[in-house]
DNA sequence: GTCGCGGATCGAATCGATTCGACAACGCTA
DNA sequence: TAGCGTTGTCGAATCGATTCGATCCGCGAC
């Protein structure tokens, strides 16, 4: 007989059907109630449940079963820290708990390190939530979707097989460029969110662009190149402060080559530029506009009337977490498109008189 | 015959095996590589689960098995948007992570809503970790416990059987309130954090305070009345800019009554109080000081210099993560306590002459 | 030549529930 | 009173793997 090292052993639904005197087919009817029981009967069985100290069905025996876990698996690119640096993504995942945890389900945060790599590989999700999928996940997907489970994408490049919550990326950016060019900006610079995994930080080259992975940034640069076709930048790692900071330093720093506007690929990014501009004594919008993208609030009074494209980051969220439950009831959603709105600021001016 | 509704069967290790010519057992070892495993016959195995399209155990199945799910569960206090507004939360659990991911954990989040109330029962963790516990977990925190799942505490209130990992919260704002009383000060209020589950807002009176069920807002209280024993202040509903600036603007609105230094039991809180203060004309810290507690990075420049209580919440994170794992190796690790460390910063001066 | 040992494999029990089909008891209608 | 639909309960199969003990085989040691 094996040692017990566990201390008591947790009573099982058999144990406390056996106490009850009914078969544990009828307990397992009275705690799910599904299935006639008779009064008497449940009341037999919860008192020899209390009894015994069971807390109910093991979730792991009942998901084994069931076929399902109430589990749905958020891949976020990065390390946690940098992923909810974005509000974006903090209210995103909150727009999509907000639909799925009043129906029962929880998240699984999973990251696409290569150490938990496996563990969307190894997680009893029963859905998973791409949010702005990267060329290293496709592998992994394919593994996921032939386990039949269903594959919901955050503006990630649209996938066969993969229900596609996508915005308008490329006519928002065009708007904010025509927005520039309409106030006679002719000189004007990107800052570009990551564009691909290689992780380097640097001036925007055409060869660059053309290897860029990032479907998102890849489509803000398209849209801005709609206007102005030949336009440079920077691209930073990410959407932070201090990444548009560095980039704006690198992009203002020569006054001969210097931009009369930026278009920054999100809030966060342009609050950065706007910081490097103070620092090196430009006014905003006086010698320079900057514009964002996505609407958030920041809490950096620098960026707090920035012209930007407001995003549904709310509703983009809710809509991933509904095609999740559609897809889990069988049905079989069609992709859906946000879009952005214009948002008029203060740090959008005309060009600087020569 | 049950009319197969899901598309093609995913196959099973059974069938692999099958294909392969060898019982499921040796499959299941070729696929865990624990025990000896002739190489051509695993070469054999993993060709036959290639060509059935077979891509590892399930995991719901495995969990069963083995007892294990490889999910630690975390339990936010609220809705992720108000928990992930507070850096404090985001970089604790990215601590966390850093922890339990490479050991081939994922986190599982969960919200003390009601509705999720019954997914903490539910849910297949093999241990859980609260964030700042509420009154209102002590029940499921019970049923959990004799579940024998581990159960990790950050800044909660002791518990039987809870590995607690503290904070000298009320060491630290006495260090906090010495300092003020070494500029000077006499008349100093307190904006607290969320006191109890009641929720509301308002001036912080003795019975409000007796009658706090949040063990660190408590204990923060308790250190600056042994300084300043008969401290008010006002309560808010959590920290937030928003609500320092609510609780600055309703303490500093009249000048009779205005206190010359404020407490706020967080970073987030004193931002606030500072925007409140700046936004009534009053210079901090000339007119007002104000300190704050955690010491995290606020994207705030009015907060930039703020003299605070700096906490290690990378290594709390990190202690959560290593009990976690501790105790689900069967070791039996006792509670730390961390400590803060005073930073001056430039947000306190002595009181303005009468 | 036999004994023993370690490597490779297999059979069968097990994890803890859910669920389908069968069945008994009961009240009701024709 | 025979037939029938309900209600309540049970037995047994099933979900898909892991793991323990047993078996078989080949090889080196004595």
């Amino acid at each position: 007989m094996p040692v017990d090292h566990t201390g008591p052993v947790r009573p099982t639904l058999a144990a406390v059907a056996r106490r009850a005197g009914v078969s544990s087919s009828t307990a397992s009817l009275a705690f799910n109630d599904s299935g006639p029981v008779a009064q008497e009967t449940r009341d037999r069985i919860l008192a020899a449940a209390r009894e015994l100290g069971y807390d109910g069905p093991d979730p792991r025996a009942r998901s084994l079963r069931r076929g399902r876990s109430g589990i749905i698996g958020v891949v976020l690119e990065e390390s946690l820290r940098d992923a909810f640096r974005d509000p974006m993504n903090v209210v995103m995942l909150d727009g999509i708990a907000d639909v799925t945890g009043p129906s029962g389900n929880s998240l699984l945060l999973l990251t696409e390190t290569a150490a938990s790599g496996s563990s969307l590989v190894e997680a009893p999700v029963d859905a998973v939530v791409l949010f702005g999928c990267s060329p290293s996940v496709d592998s992994k997907v394919e593994i996921v979707q032939r386990r039949g489970i269903p594959v919901v994408a955050i503006e990630g490049r649209p996938l066969p097989g993969v229900l596609d919550v996508g915005l308008d990326n490329r006519e928002a950016t065009r708007a904010l460029a025509e927005h520039l060019r309409g106030l006679g900006h002719t000189r004007v610079a990107l800052v570009t969110l990551e564009l691909d995994r290689d992780r380097r930080r640097g001036i925007l080259t055409p060869s660059r662009i053309d290897s860029a992975t990032s479907f998102t940034a890849l489509q803000r640069v398209r849209g801005a190149e709609e206007v102005y076709p030949d336009i440079g930048g920077y691209a930073t790692l990410g959407s932070t402060i201090d990444e548009g900071r560095i980039a704006g330093r690198a992009l203002l720093a020569d006054p001969a080559t210097r931009p009369t506007a930026v278009i920054a690929q999100s809030d966060l990014l342009a609050a950065g530029v706007i910081r490097a501009a103070g620092e090196l004594g430009l006014d905003v919008p006086g010698d320079l506009s900057v514009v964002g993208f996505d609407g958030v609030r920041i809490d950096d009074p620098a960026a707090a009337g920035l012209t930007t494209m407001v995003q549904p980051a709310l509703d983009k969220g809710r809509a991933a977490g509904r095609g999740v439950l559609e897809l889990l009831a069988g049905g079989s959603p069609s992709s859906v498109s946000f879009t952005s709105a214009f948002r008029r600021g203060s740090t959008t001016a005309p060009p600087p008189a020569v």
